[in-house]
DNA sequence: TGAAATGTTGGGGCG
DNA sequence: ACGCCCCAACATTTC
């Protein structure tokens, strides 16, 4: 389970007990947090660390910046109400996570593990800073069930095709890590220099009290109760409110993967039918979940392009113009446009949108779907490296697994198919709010009498298609066949 | 977790 | 009554 650097001999505090800084980074709750559990576990005194910036947060990033805050002022209370507390420190994670120890004369550092390059190279470095000073650096899994090496293949290589991977990872069943016991207390010593109280931090202000490891739980119950069984049914119809909702949770760490296992695997043992189809097709996502992070581990170049590194030669279209439309949600495809205002709106996107809007950024604009990634990186309150780039790569037709290149989405049989009222569409795309369910998804049909009828002219009320997707289909064809360098009109 | 193009079939209108 | 055509519905192939 552990993985880390040096360990140190002896390393008793002088209160004769040790002292682990238990870096929060990815585990925003207290319960079933495995680097805090044995932190406690060992008797250790435990320095709860989280390290925030407190500058301006940049206009995009600011509904994950807000929903990280309430988690945090989540975690710090229930730190609190088991004797112990956050401690804030102020500035980047290589300086201050080197700054705790010393402030506390810490003996390790506990941390959930991380995969993605950037995060393995940072905590590199940190490690090598905090044993310059004599302390231990030490991950722990505690994002996935099983890491990348641990579920192979007869010949022992990793799998790149997500059914085998599903095959053999069902043969762990019974080896899933189990949920931690509870804590009920946590020794911590008093605040030292440097360490700030949550509450004093100036990034803090105005943030209310409400997401967090307490949400995730009520969440979970509250989809287990209703939402579950009925999953596999409902899952991708984005107007309705038919999936988990449990990811944001999971990406910051206020929620375990393993008590979201645990739950849903009790669920599935009352269930029978439908009901018991409906679960294993949630079961089969969290899956997927642990396909990509296991992609990432042992593919780690996909972090920085294609995993099928051929497809890094598509020549891509660099139009600003039309990568702003996407953005904005002023295509012109009302589908695409509810999609990623509901992005900028919630900081969150059905799954089911995500791949059309996907679809839609490379197939029919031509735009590298690293472009779609940083912009979800930065958008998504979710937002995970392995997932996003799993996805991304998924619908880009470049990666694992993947969909044929020219399996391409049509933005108005989707939206015709997936929101046939267009409640979706009619919700985040007001313009539309009147237009007949006939045309909502394609209001280029409406007759001038029509669109005025329905108080959306085109092209001044809502935009016109910024593309004609069938010739733009033709064009993705011919871009992927032939990846050579190619100029893209307008 | 696609969609378009192409092929096949069968029913009904109609000369 | 019959053959022909049209086309919807469905299946298969192709990208």
């Amino acid at each position: 389970m552990k993985q880390g650097s040096t360990c140190r001999e002896g390393g008793w505090g002088e209160e004769g007990r040790r002292t682990v800084v238990v870096w929060m980074r990815r585990g925003l709750r207290v319960q079933d947090l495995t680097p805090l559990w044995t932190a406690v576990k060992e008797g250790a005194s435990v320095v709860p660390v989280v390290c925030l910036r407190d500058d301006a947060p940049t206009r995009k990033q600011t509904l994950r910046r807000e929903f990280m805050r309430e988690a945090l002022i989540d975690c710090d209370a229930s730190l609190r109400s088991l004797g112990s507390r956050l401690f804030v420190r102020s500035g980047t994670p290589e300086a201050e996570i080197p700054a705790a120890v010393q402030a506390h004369r810490a003996d390790a550092v506990y941390a959930v593990r991380v995969y993605d390059p950037a995060g393995i190279a940072r905590d590199g470095r940190i490690a090598e800073a905090v044993n310059a000073i004599g302390a231990a650096f030490v991950t722990f899994k505690d994002t996935v069930l099983f890491e990348g090496n641990e579920i192979r293949s007869g010949s022992g290589a990793p799998y790149r095709v997500f059914t085998p991977y599903m095959n053999a990872w069902l043969g762990y069943r019974d080896e899933v890590p189990p949920v931690l016991p509870l804590l009920r207390n946590i020794p911590s010593p008093e605040v030292r220099g440097g360490d700030l109280a949550l509450s004093r931090f100036p990034g803090m202000k105005g943030v209310r009290r409400g997401r967090g490891e307490t949400m995730a739980r009520h969440r979970l119950r509250a989809f287990l109760d209703d939402g579950l069984r009925r999953y596999g049914e409902r899952r991708d119809f984005p107007g309705e409110e038919g999936t988990s909702r449990l990811s944001p949770y999971l990406a910051v760490g206020a929620l375990s993967i393993r008590t979201v296992l645990k739950a849903v695997r009790k669920g599935r043992q009352r269930a029978t039918g439908p009901a018991r189809a409906g679960i294993d097709c949630y079961l089969k996502e969290l899956l997927w979940r642990e396909f990509y992070y296991q992609v990432l581990h042992n593919f780690p170049h996909v972090a920085g392009g294609a995993f099928r590194e051929e497809l890094n030669d598509v020549s891509w279209s660099r139009n600003r113009r039309h990568f702003a439309a996407w953005c904005q949600g002023r295509t012109g495809y009302p589908i695409v446009d509810a999609a990623m205002r509901q992005l900028q709106q919630e900081g969150w996107m059905h799954n089911r949108a995500r791949m059309i809007v996907a679809s839609f950024l490379t197939k029919d604009l031509h735009i590298n779907w690293q472009w779609g990634e940083r912009y979800f990186l930065d958008h998504l309150i979710d937002a995970d490296i392995a997932l996003n780039n799993g996805g991304w790569q998924w619908t880009a037709g470049t990666g694992t697994d993947a969909s044929p290149w020219f399996r391409i989405f049509n933005p108005v049989l989707q939206g015709e198919k997936f929101d046939p009222d267009g409640l979706y569409v009619r919700r985040y795309v007001p313009e539309l709010a009147r237009v007949p369910a006939r045309a909502v998804h394609r209001p280029w049909v409406l007759t001038g009498a029509e669109q005025r009828d329905a108080g959306c002219v085109l092209r001044k009320d809502y935009p016109g298609p910024i593309v004609n997707h069938n010739e733009e289909r033709k064009v993705t064809l011919a871009l992927y066949r032939n990846p050579g360098p190619r100029r893209h009109p307008r």
